[in-house]
DNA sequence: CTACTCACG
DNA sequence: GACGTACGTGAGTAGC
């Protein structure tokens, strides 16, 4: 307890499941290269869908029928490991040219490549001779296929393909499903056939095409001008002329002025069939008549398979920060000085400049396990090497290298853990691989009045130099759990954006991922696991237990070491991550969920919520005298004196000395004593039993909450201010720590209590608002139960409906079993696990299971269909993308093997449920402002509720706005079939507002 | 540091 | 025939 509060932020331990797994936090960065200085400003648009947004745009590259032409029209390159490249650098230049349109109006907004996986499709079932005239490609050309994947990587952009699908199948499908939510889409080809696709679409989404070779648009006039038809027809004319280069046959005889004509003239390809006979005598009629067939196969073969699933959701194309680091590497390794020139500049340049030559590395990725090695371009980190920053010039000159990079690794160092109370002390920061810095601002401010106080910047000039730099809209701010540094720095009057967060980028790629244990997403383990660096730790600067010194009384040298490098290694891990998340398909969940979260929760933890500290005591009082006396009690009965919180003590009390039956031992040799064994005795006749559940409730009350709460409060706000952690639950759920609320009693009466003491401000409300029965609701939508869903539009009784379906009549009973049976089916069913809680054999828990399964056929269909998904690609995925891995699925251990399988099936459902709160939380800020409800504050989450804070007066209005976003948390990206309820209360205290 | 117990959704 | 009985958390206490 005593270490705790002096460890540095940025080693916060949290977690105290089993062993301590750590969850830390930090921040780090750098980057350079002023013609990507859009990145950081972009990430931060791209961040929610509400209020207003520009447009979407969607680019569509079509690659694999670019590199082709690139490679025509370029001069063999080879780059300097002698590797021919000519085809690759056409494509790098093609991308930069589109990175650079970024800046314009209708620039894209997402983009996404598209390759040929070089595959048999379904066109070759129609006609097997379909494309076999190809030959095959040049041998030169062939070693820099894989490249064009690096090359796209290189940029961090999506890149899709699918075997069995034909790139142009792809970009029909994503440019429907694009064109059709009312999003502009420009593909980029110069393909014929593709110019189908052109036109407007009902949705209100206008498609055009981009060569970029020729820098020219082609719309609706330019695909009339080429094939005198419109878009929709031009598949009739192609397959009446045939294509030689992919052996579609066409009409022999007939090329693109005849098609054309007879297109023209009779509207369509059937009706120009059709009336063949009536034409005058001839070749043309003949041919027409005799090849008929071939030209409607033809038309099959041209026509482009529009409704193909998408293999990665439209959301995930959002152009992020595009990080110039893993760019400069490509650039490098290939020779492409120019473009590497127009990346970097000055001596802030990526390292991967220097080495340009070095071998090319094995591929570093393995994405099985979500580890990726460092980039081979970058130096050892070398911790001596920070420069401490003493005095203005040397900070200015930092602050000027920041802005130029337009990504900077922010850490801060303070002198507790708590970040609502704790004294900045020091803020580092890193602007590139070997390019970090340390600023002290506050050591030696100790209450030894003898220390020495180092010499450093005023805290107050300094912030007022960084200021500029930490707000400014063009330079993205990494962090690893910047939250924290968002609410230290807040309290100095600066507003941190935009920003990233390297621990929430980690969990939106890798969260359940690592054996036995799930990986965490601590700095310390994320630099081990993705740079292969043990980071100094913590500890080792400031000592450990009673010894331990606060940060402001390290010394400078060791402080700049540590901060430095933990500004350096958050840097790092986000050249890393970033580029994932585009390929991973990561930057949905990312950018449109959590990461505009992290502000929205430090906001939250700042904000705190009041405690009636003079309530808790009383409280505490009477449940220390009514425990005392319940102790005595026991020990009377049970004839001596033992520790009732000692279950092994208990244990041999009431089997051994009073021996009652029904001791069950479990693997420790112990035996049992908890609840479901204490009520078994209880309802036996043991007095000592129900005595011992009574201490049992008011110890935990007592400990837990009346005295553990009073203790959280902050003297200097007093409020608590409890810290979410946004990676805490591996299925997407917030978890709340230090202290936590997301678990104060609630059930029973007595617990209650404890809710009153949560009061508000004098002239204030608390208000309480939940979502009713949500995961029922999105399990009605996900498994798609007619049943379920009509009872919810209805606004009918769940269970009681569920009662109705199952048993035939509607009582107590039947109601409260129905219920049972529901929640067992969200955690994943098993006719053990629903016989104890029914207290039934087996039998009669699986004959129930079969009629739920019968009555509401969807649910037993979403289980397999959920289970094949996981075991088929390791994890699992709520409706917003949000991915679960579970690597355990397919242990040869029965009982792990089934309880992943029961995870797998709740993380879908109880995701989605924290998606979409997690989305109205993001919302909710936005939208309180627009209605003048801007004093309105928000401050605790439990998973379907959220509880706010505000004047009296303004209760109507804002339960408006509240239920609004609410409800409509899961629009636009998901229409949900069944309608979102949310019930809201107001009064004094949380237990009144409920 | 681990196991047990129990508070919440 | 069985995974040893639901999914996801955090925290306090006892005891090695």
């Amino acid at each position: 307890m005593e270490a705790k509060a002096f460890y540095a932020p940025e080693n916060r331990t949290f977690k105290r499941l089993s062993g301590a797994m750590e969850r830390c936090i930090h921040k780090t960065d750098r980057c350079h290269a002023q013609g990507w200085r859009f990145a950081a400003s972009l990430a931060n648009r791209a961040s929610m869908d509400v209020p207003a947004k520009p447009r979407n745009h969607l680019y569509l590259v079509d690659g694999s029928a670019y590199i082709f032409r690139a490679y025509h029209r370029l001069p063999p390159l080879t780059n300097p490991q002698g590797v021919p490249v000519g085809a690759v650098y056409g494509y790098t230049t093609m991308l930069w040219k589109l990175a650079e349109d970024l800046h314009a109006a209708d620039g894209p907004t997402h983009l996404a490549v598209i390759l040929d996986k070089g595959s048999v499709t379904f066109r070759n079932e129609l006609y097997d001779a379909y494309k076999a005239n190809r030959p095959p490609p040049p041998e030169d050309l062939v070693p820099q296929f894989p490249l064009i994947r690096d090359a796209t990587r290189a940029f961090s952009l999506a890149c899709i393909e699918e075997a069995g699908l034909e790139a142009d199948d792809l970009i029909a499908s994503y440019t429907r499903a694009a064109a059709a939510q009312g999003w502009d889409v420009t593909i980029v080809s110069s393909d014929k056939d593709l110019m189908q696709l052109v036109g407007e679409y009902p949705g209100g989404g206008r498609v055009d095409m981009l060569d970029t070779m020729k820098n020219q648009r082609v719309f609706i006039p330019e695909v009339v001008d080429k094939f005198g038809v419109p878009p929709e027809k031009v598949g009739d004319v192609l397959a009446l002329m045939g294509d030689a280069v992919d052996n579609v046959p066409g009409i022999r005889g007939i090329g693109p002025k005849t098609a054309t004509k007879l297109i023209q003239e009779n509207g369509d390809l059937e009706t120009a069939l059709a009336n063949a006979p009536a034409m005058k005598a001839g070749k043309l009629r003949e041919s027409l008549i005799e090849q008929a067939d071939m030209a409607r196969l033809s038309r099959k073969l041209i026509a482009l398979k529009d409704d193909c699933a998408l293999p990665i959701p439209l959301d995930d194309f959002t152009l992020g920060p595009i990080p110039p680091d893993p760019l400069a590497a490509f650039l490098g390794e290939h020779g492409f000085t120019s473009l590497l020139r127009k990346l970097g500049t000055r001596e802030t340049a990526a390292p991967a400049a220097r080495t340009t030559g070095a071998p090319a590395p094995a591929a570093p990725t393995a994405p099985e396990t979500g580890n990726r090695q460092p980039l081979p371009e970058w130096p050892a980190i070398d911790t001596a090497a920070y420069p401490c920053v003493q005095d203005e010039a040397d900070l200015e000159e930092w602050i000027a290298r920041a802005q130029a990079a337009g990504l900077v690794a922010v850490d801060t160092e303070t002198s507790a853990l708590d970040a609502v109370g704790a004294d900045l002390v020091g803020i580092s920061l890193a602007t590139g691989p070997g390019a970090a810095c340390y600023i002290p601002l506050g050591h030696g401010n100790t209450t030894d009045m003898f220390a020495e106080r180092p010499r450093q910047i005023d805290k107050a000039r300094a912030l007022a130099l960084l200021k500029p730099l930490l707000e400014d809209d063009s330079v993205l701010k990494v962090g690893q759990n910047i939250k924290y540094d968002l609410t230290v720095l807040a309290r100095h009057g600066i507003a941190v954006a935009p920003i990233d967060d390297t621990m929430v980028m980690s969990f939106c790629l890798d969260a359940g991922r690592g054996e036995p244990m799930p990986f965490g997403h601590g700095m310390d383990e994320l630099a081990e696991r993705h740079l292969g660096h043990t980071t100094i730790k913590f500890k080792d600067v400031a000592g450990t237990g009673k010894k331990a010194i606060s940060f402001a009384e390290v010394p400078l040298p060791d402080a700049t070491r540590y901060a430095a490098e933990d500004a350096e290694v958050t840097w790092r891990l986000h050249a890393v991550l970033a580029p994932r998340l585009a390929e991973e398909g990561g930057t949905r969940i990312y950018q449109r969920v959590d990461r505009p979260l992290v502000q929205v929760i430090a906001t939250m933890e700042g904000h705190g919520i009041k405690v009636d500290r003079e309530r808790l005591a009383t409280l505490s009082g009477e449940f220390a005298t009514r425990i005392a006396a319940l102790e005595s009690v026991i020990h009377e009965k049970a004839g001596t004196t033992f520790t009732i919180g000692s279950p092994k003590q208990l244990g041999e009390v009431l089997f051994d000395k009073l021996g009652y039956k029904g001791g069950k031992k479990g693997k420790s040799g112990q035996y049992s004593t908890d609840q479901s064994v204490l009520e078994t005795l209880a309802s036996q006749g043991a007095e000592v039993a129900t005595l011992v559940l009574e201490w049992r409730q008011l110890s935990k009350l007592k400990s837990t909450y009346t005295d553990a709460l009073q203790a959280a409060i902050n003297p200097a706000t007093g409020r608590v201010h409890t810290s979410y952690s946004l990676v805490g639950a591996q299925t997407g759920r917030l978890s709340s720590n230090d202290p936590n609320l997301q678990n104060i009693p609630v059930r029973t009466e007595i617990g209650r209590q404890i809710r009153d003491a949560f009061v508000a401000e004098p002239g204030h409300v608390l208000l309480s608002a939940d979502y009713s029965q949500i995961e029922l609701r999105l399990a009605a939508h996900i498994a798609d139960v007619p049943a379920l869903r009509e009872a919810f539009a209805h606004g009918e009784d769940i269970h009681a409906r569920t009662a109705m379906e199952l048993f035939g009549e509607v009582n107590r009973d039947t109601r409260g079993r129905a219920k049972t049976i529901n929640f067992a089916i969200l955690y994943g069913i098993s006719r053990w696990g629903l016989a104890t809680r029914l207290g039934t054999s087996a039998d009669e828990a699986q004959a129930m299971i079969d009629r739920y399964f019968e009555r509401f056929p969807g649910i037993q269909r979403y289980i397999h269909e959920t289970l094949e998904h996981v075991r088929d690609r390791g994890y699992s995925e709520t409706l917003f993308g949000r991915k679960t891995w579970f690597p355990r699925i397919a242990s040869k251990t029965q009982a792990e093997r089934a309880g992943s399988e029961r995870a797998a099936i709740n993380a879908p459902i109880q995701g989605t449920c924290a998606d979409i709160i997690k989305r109205a939380m993001a919302r909710m800020t936005p939208a309180l402002v627009e209605a003048g409800l801007g004093h309105v504050r928000m401050l605790l989450q439990v998973h379907d509720e959220l509880v706010f804070e505000l004047p009296e007066s303004d209760v109507a209005a804002a339960s408006a706005v509240i239920e609004r976003v609410m409800a409509t948390a899961a629009e636009p990206a998901v229409k949900l079939s069944v309608p979102l309820g949310v019930e809201i209360g107001t009064g004094p205290s949380w237990g009144a507002a409920h």
